[in-house]
DNA sequence: ATCTGTGAAGCCGTTCACAGCG
DNA sequence: CGCTGTGAACGGCTTCACAGAT
């Protein structure tokens, strides 16, 4: 017992905390924002209020990268652009695959976000035969059953699963087989993966059920129009779990 | 200066702790599963295995809603769901618009997981007239001039933006002038929003270089199987902001 | 004078370990 | 005895406030 967690954080790590790990994408994608306007410098101060936080906190996260302001003046918003860039690992090219081509995964394959930021999808695969060959988004989508030799064909780094809930594990097992440590996934269950792999979850029902919990304390009730339908009886409510990604 | 933060979570608010409520719809749906496979009972210990937590989390966050559990014995798994759906109120339907369908907005469409949930689409929303009109997931897109309209008309309480980056400022603007203060924001901006309007944020870039980031430090680069083009000149990175969500 | 970088304090969330109920 | 519910300890993150650089 007592799974002493391998976690590689003691110190010599150069230690980035990881909540400041999260919101340097936000600053990134600011200061690029910045950048399309011309603007040279920039205070801590603006860029935190283009980034919705606090400047104390955005000036202890940059902190942790190095001292790569100017006191009196603020920051080279190129200069911290490329240090961001660089500490976030975009200086490189990651592949990815999307396995899963249902809707979501086609509007992940569409996704413009992906391609302009250091991503490069070099796979869509599904089980389905009748979507297998289809062209999306200027690629042909590939039977999941070559997903281990794509992996090593490809050098594909990061999987982002859009299967079906109940396909998730199944996929998530053989993409870390296939020695994959880095997963997105979108289907509604929690995935059991090894040590060492991290996976990260996006999840559209949970946030929508977050806002409704703030929702009903603000005023009570939805809507606060009219009263519609629904309010049917508590046991009763039918969950269906028809989920499919 | 000094933005005192007008959070209305002093006390009396029954207060449960946002950490908490953000993993009430995890044990929700661990509940589910367990409800679908005929469990009656069930143990911190396997609620918390089934949600990806530790128990001791678990029981903490159950303690914030009351004592609904049997000491010595467990949970009772129906009764659970009732008194988390109750928590988030769930057990009201909400209704939601969408508003953008491109891509995304179609799958968020056609996600099973609203409906299921007591979320209710009541309008999917475009600005493109060659959309509006279309048939999608046994809805008509209407056009986004009558958004104000439909906010009031159907009682909507939730608005799920997934416009381009560039609209979606002014539509969050237009819903909350309407009345809606819970938005769910799928376009990688940061929404600015009065007092008392929540917005959550969903988005597919940040999760990825959050992957990278940490994929980085493990191996030291991408694949680990050869090295493909990148590693282009630093200053270089070509980043073209051509989000279309 | 201005704005960054940072010790120190405070807050929040997690984990431990056990008291207490069934 | 088993398992929940919870005070207490701990650790991480945020905020404050100011020292220090330009």
């Amino acid at each position: 017992m007592t799974p002493r967690q391998n976690r590689s954080r003691d110190r010599a790590d150069r230690g980035i905390p990881e909540a400041t790990v999260a919101r340097l994408p936000v600053y990134l994608r600011a200061l690029h924002s910045l950048q399309e306007r011309g603007v040279a410098t920039v205070s801590s101060e603006e860029l935190a209020a283009a980034a919705g936080v606090n400047s104390a906190k955005l000036r202890k996260d940059l902190s942790h990268l190095g001292s790569y302001g100017t006191r009196g003046v603020g920051y080279e918003v190129e200069y911290l652009v490329y240090q961001i860039s660089r500490e976030l690992g975009l200086t490189q090219d990651w592949v990815v695959a999307i396995i899963g081509v249902g809707n979501l995964g086609r509007a992940l394959a569409g996704y413009g976000g992906f391609a302009s930021r250091g991503f490069r999808v070099a796979g869509l695969l599904d089980a389905d035969e009748a979507i297998v060959g289809q062209e999306i988004s200027g690629m042909t989508v590939e039977n999941v059953d070559r997903l281990e030799d794509l992996i090593a064909e490809r050098g594909v780094s990061i999987a982002v699963i859009a299967t079906p809930a109940g396909a998730a594990q199944g996929v998530c097992d053989r993409v870390v087989a296939a020695g994959v440590t880095s997963v997105l996934n979108f289907a509604p269950v929690v995935l059991s993966v090894p040590d060492g792999v991290d996976v990260r979850k996006v999840d559209l029902s949970i946030e929508l059920q977050i806002l409704a919990f703030h929702e009903q304390r603000k005023a009570g009730g939805p809507g606060d129009y009219d009263r519609l339908a629904g309010d049917g009886p508590p046991g009763a409510t039918q969950y269906v779990e028809a989920v499919e990604a």
